[in-house]
Parts: C-alpha cells; sequence; structure tokens
DNA sequence: CCAGCGATGTTACCGGCGGTAACACCGGTA
DNA sequence: TACCGGTGTTACCGCCGGTAACATCGCTGG
C-alpha cells in the first residue's frame, strides 16, 4: 500500500478527533473556536489543521459523518416495496424519525445562530442536494408525469425537500404532535388534500362568478 | 418633538449607510467587513456602530429593507379574490417575481456561504416565518381542514414555505424554465398531481432494477 | 546501534476581524 | 458665551483562523 492517503490511514485519531469536536459543539454551539475543539481533544490547534485542512474542513467531516446515515436511510425509503402513498409515508417517517433521534445534531447544523464564524448552517445544504436528488430520481423513476417529467421530476424533488426540511424544523421545535400524526399531515398536503378540501364559506366572499369588484 | 428616536431621526443618512452596505455586501459577498462597509460609505467603522449597534444590527436592518416588500406582495397575493387554485398560482408567481427581480439579493440572504462572519444567511428566518405565518393563516381562514385544522394549516404553512423557498432557489440558479412554466410545476405539485399521476411500470415491482448511481 | 522517517505534539507568531474608548469638530440655540 | 447632539477620527483590545518552526516519540532497516 504505496500511497496510504492520510484521510484514511489515521481513522481512529481522526474518529476522536471529530467526537471531541462533536461533544464541544453540542456544548457550546456551532461557534465553537478551533482553540476550544483543540482543547476538548486535550491537543492544540495545528493538530487540527494537520487533520482537516481547515475549519470547514472539520465541519464538512462532522457533517458527512451525521448526515451519512440518514441519507442512506432516506434512499433505502424511496426503493422501498410498497404502494406508492404508503411509499411517500414511509420516507416522510423516516426522515422525521432520523432527526427526531439526534434533535441536538439536526440543529446545530440548520441553525448556525448562536455566532457561527465562517459558515457552519449551510454545511448541510450538500446533504439536502443529495435527498433533493434521490427524491427526483425516484420521482422521475416511478410515476409518470409525461414530455416534461425531467422538470417536473426535479422541481418536485427541491421543492419536496424543502417542504419536509422546513416542516420538520418546525415540528422537531414545538412538538405539537407525534410523529405518525406529522407524517399523516405532510403526507395529506403533498396527496392533494389542499386541493380536494372544501372551500370555507367565509373564503370565497367578492365576486364567486362573474363580476368583478373593483378593489 | 421630545423623545425623537435616534432609530427615525436620522433617517436620511441611515439609508445612506445602509445603501454603502447593499453595494459593498453585492459586491463582496455576505462577508464583508464592517471596515470595508464603513470605507465604501466614505467614513469609519465607529460610525456604523452607534447606527447599527452592531453587525447582526446592520444585517437585519439591511433584510429588513429587502424582504418587506416581499413579503407584503405575497400576503396581499394570499388574499386575492380568485379561485383556489388561481390564487395559489398567484401566491408562487408572486414569490418567484419578488426573488427574479433581484436574485443577487436573494441569494446573499439566502447563501452566506462565502466566508460568513457570525451569520448573515440566516437574518431571512424572520421573513421565512412572517411567510409561514401568512400562509398559515390564509390557509386556516380559507380551507376546511376539519377538526384538526390547526395542526394541520401551520404544518402546510410551514411546508409550503420551505418547499417554495427550495425550489425557486433552485429555479433560480438554473432557470430550467420561465417563471409561468415553474409556477404551474409547483402549484401542481400542491394540487395533488403526484397522487393522480398514473404509476410507471416499472415502479411498483420491488426490484431495485433502475436504483439510484452510486455517487 | 543508529540513521531515518512519519506521526504527534508544542510555542509563538501573523493579519484581520468585531467592537470600544477617547478625543475633535461643527451647527444651532438659549 | 456656553451648551449639546450629531458626525467624524485615531488608536486600541481581545479573539479568531491559520501557519511556521521546532521538539519528541516509536518504528523499521542497513
Amino acid at each position: 500500500m504505496p500511497p496510504a492517503d492520510p484521510a484514511t490511514s489515521g481513522e481512529p485519531r481522526r474518529e476522536q478527533l471529530l467526537n471531541a469536536a462533536d461533544r464541544v459543539i453540542q456544548r457550546e454551539g456551532p461557534g465553537a473556536s478551533m482553540n476550544a475543539i483543540a482543547a476538548e481533544a486535550g491537543i492544540t490547534k495545528p493538530i487540527l489543521y494537520r487533520h482537516f485542512g481547515d475549519r470547514t474542513g472539520l465541519i464538512r467531516a462532522l457533517t458527512e459523518r451525521h448526515t451519512g446515515g440518514l441519507i442512506a436511510a432516506v434512499r433505502a425509503a424511496l426503493n422501498e416495496p410498497l404502494e406508492r402513498r404508503d411509499r411517500v409515508e414511509h420516507v416522510l417517517d423516516t426522515y422525521l424519525a432520523g432527526i427526531e433521534s439526534r434533535p441536538q445534531v439536526y440543529r446545530l447544523l440548520t441553525h448556525p445562530e448562536a455566532g457561527d464564524p465562517t459558515g457552519a448552517g449551510n454545511a448541510l445544504a450538500p446533504a439536502l442536494k443529495q435527498i433533493a436528488d434521490e427524491i427526483t430520481n425516484a420521482v422521475a423513476v416511478q410515476v409518470d408525469l409525461g414530455p416534461e417529467a425531467p422538470l417536473l421530476s426535479e422541481a418536485w424533488g427541491r421543492g419536496i425537500t424543502g417542504m419536509v426540511l422546513a416542516a420538520g424544523d418546525w415540528w422537531l421545535e414545538t412538538k405539537p404532535c407525534p410523529r405518525a400524526r406529522m407524517v399523516q399531515a405532510l403526507a395529506d398536503l403533498l396527496w392533494g388534500r389542499l386541493a380536494a378540501a372544501a372551500e370555507l364559506p367565509s373564503a370565497t366572499p367578492p365576486a364567486p362568478a362573474a363580476a368583478a369588484p373593483a378593489d
């Protein structure tokens, strides 16, 4: 083994450093300084830089470690042999269960608010794009959308990803209902319940038919 | 005028400073330093701090100025007297038109990647929550969702906001189609076309025939 | 036995950042 | 003339990300 890639050779130490970074970031927030992380690991800064290049490298390694499992689970759920509606629910449930099981990690990935030096929050972006790609592909492969399928499947892949991210975010913060209920709510939205629902009486007041009133 | 609130008294200068900040941020990205912004305005740092308190105050003022119009437009669109499906399209079109008209501003609000010291990107978060609240309210008032309406309307408000944000983001970056087409694509998704579409022949069998390619 | 080498570790430093005194000026008003 | 609020400056602090230079250990091979 001539090359002995430094990224794969020193695995145990690297893992140790990542664990330390995890601890301090969960304790102090995503703005934790490299000094603090190094101190948590019992070492000093330059070693961190030797292992991860720079701060973004460390953050990237951290996020990849945390998002890898979730992405794999979502991908598997997208290919589960189920009725389509059931598959939609299964994917939603998989994602929500994933972020529910490690809420602090999820929050640090999505909410870099607490004093973030040099972007940690958008380190989640690559993972989101991966998920969006998975959904895009699943939609393109599994659903007949006619001649404009490529456009629709990609737009929907992005849109659904964003929808679930935002809704899951809110759900995790407020926990207004059990997970299964939330899965239903989102599946219903995706399933056209917005279109199927009856109009509320007070919603259509202005001009139901012909006459157009001045605003 | 006894109080003479400092936030409202020195309006013209404040506007001038905000304009300068706008210019330098659009030129150098969201990581632009306070020094650079001050220099663009032809002054030095302490004046900026006297006007905005700290960096986040400046960013907040900037984002409020940029998002105010968009939020108002979306709110108006949500209450437009149209058929529900038309109203959905109208809201989507309003939002997409808004971000299309000032893409650089939108990008700096949503993509703080380029070296962001102390979070500028999530400064958009309050605006997003406002939009989500508007949608939540519109859904709750306009659509009959049965006994669980409060839960559904809020979950949907968040979800729809996230969906449009993510999809609009992708559309703005790649411009794969005219705006009207994108409006149709998103309205279709919201309208249950995912449920109505026919199954593709190769989708139902459990065999993972056309699975996603490995990254 | 010791030369070499790679990984691990250190101290000390750099430039730049956000943020803050402390001081200076200028125009209106009592 | 004395005051005062707004505008402006220089000079500084502490901290951060990142780097250079040097020290140390444990191994392997001639």
